[in-house]
DNA sequence: CTCCGCATGTGGACAGCGTACACAAGGCTG
DNA sequence: CAGCCTTGTGTACGCTGTCCACATGCGGAG
């Protein structure tokens, strides 16, 4: 009587009741292990127990389904994030825990991306329109975007003193830039399959050329 | 005599001659208008006027098919780079034509990357191993993979004192990240739609930065 | 100069994909 | 309790990559 995500043509309820979640969930599993291409709506409407044509009445597309699997990874990504910052240890005085979690930011974006290089791929994928990355559903606990945590961080220097306030604007993109590629790099670039500690350390080679040179 | 690349039916001899090169070469316009995943086997061989199963001959896969375009779409991206660098007004002194040079391998990087964004994906997009960038066919003119042009170019800053030699080592991927990671964001990222002065602009403060932070 | 081998191109087939259309089930609102 | 409207089903189509057996004819051996 349980099993809602069986095979395909049990389930107690004519109705599945949470499908649209249900696909989504599929999705990110499915992105998890092969990337934004894996998430194959045939393959999304299988797990969750349902004909195909069933994910029409909830996504327009299947690139409607990729976008809501996209941004979810995306908010994995901003918790991965938030958790980096929040593990991080009291700081001395403020300009230290500014720039601690400053640096935070970019170590825990690097670390999303090694660790779930599938869901990093896919949150980045954005066929259509990547303005709504600073969408609320791509947030994650504390309703900030990766995005929107960074932009936070640079102020928190600003306000330590630590950047000078006309180098502040468009600062985002340069660091973003700098520790995006590195990602990009190290997921399916030439520093693919770098030892998870060299890897570590090229990170925070670049988050100091970005310190340096922001 | 000439015509080969017409539709199905008419080839006047049996052997189509040049196969291999024109199954890339009609990938390469493929991978132009619609990257990586625009590059389908099917499209390509109607497009040589071959049936689908002749591109077998030549690759073993579609895969195969599309490492070689991202090969030539690599020394494409070469090949701006050395005219970005070729274009360059004769310099003061050395070491203005080594920074010159050095900030040319960026804005070229980046010229590509907005020019060519279905070509600039497909260079990147490597699903097997992106360790064959390297590669003589991602090559340029003058024999040099755009990783390598890079490099030059650092060595050249160092020779002209504008690197400190213990800098050098693991420089190209600092570069390289940022400016990668720029380009990420210009193609499909939230900066995408940026006016061309305003991505130049984009590009130059980032360059900015790795000088500084390099 | 002829003949035949083997590389190259053809034809047909299959499974899997996204998606359109008409139909079935059954909870919700009146 | 009736019926509507949302949600899931069934069937079908064209497209894809790829497998297999077969056809062709170029180039070297005799």
């Amino acid at each position: 009587m349980p099993s809602a995500e069986n095979d395909k043509p049990n389930r107690e309820t004519y109705r599945h009741g949470d499908l649209r979640n249900a696909l989504i969930e599929a999705g990110l599993e499915l992105a998890r292990q092969g990337g934004p291409e894996a998430v194959v709506l045939r393959a999304a409407t299988r797990q969750a127990g349902v004909v195909p044509n069933a994910a029409y009445r909830h996504f327009t597309d299947r690139n409607a389904l990729l976008q809501a699997v996209s941004q979810t990874a995306m908010a994995h990504l901003a918790r991965t994030m938030e958790a980096e910052q929040a593990a991080l240890p009291p700081a001395t005085d403020e300009a230290a825990a500014a720039r601690a979690r400053f640096r935070a930011v970019g170590t825990g974006y690097l670390r999303f991306a090694q660790e779930e290089p599938g869901l990093f791929r896919t949150a980045f994928h954005v066929p259509g329109d990547m303005a709504h990355a600073a969408a609320p559903t791509a947030a994650g606990a504390a309703g900030k975007t990766p995005f929107e945590l960074l932009g936070a961080a640079l102020d928190d220097l600003v306000k330590a003193g630590l950047l000078p306030e006309d180098r502040r604007p468009g600062a985002e993109f340069l660091a973003w830039s700098a520790v995006h590629g590195l990602a990009a790099l190290l997921i399916d670039g030439p520093l693919r399959g770098l030892h998870p500690t060299q890897a570590h350390d090229a990170g925070q080679h670049v988050i100091d050329m970005i310190e340096r040179g922001i």
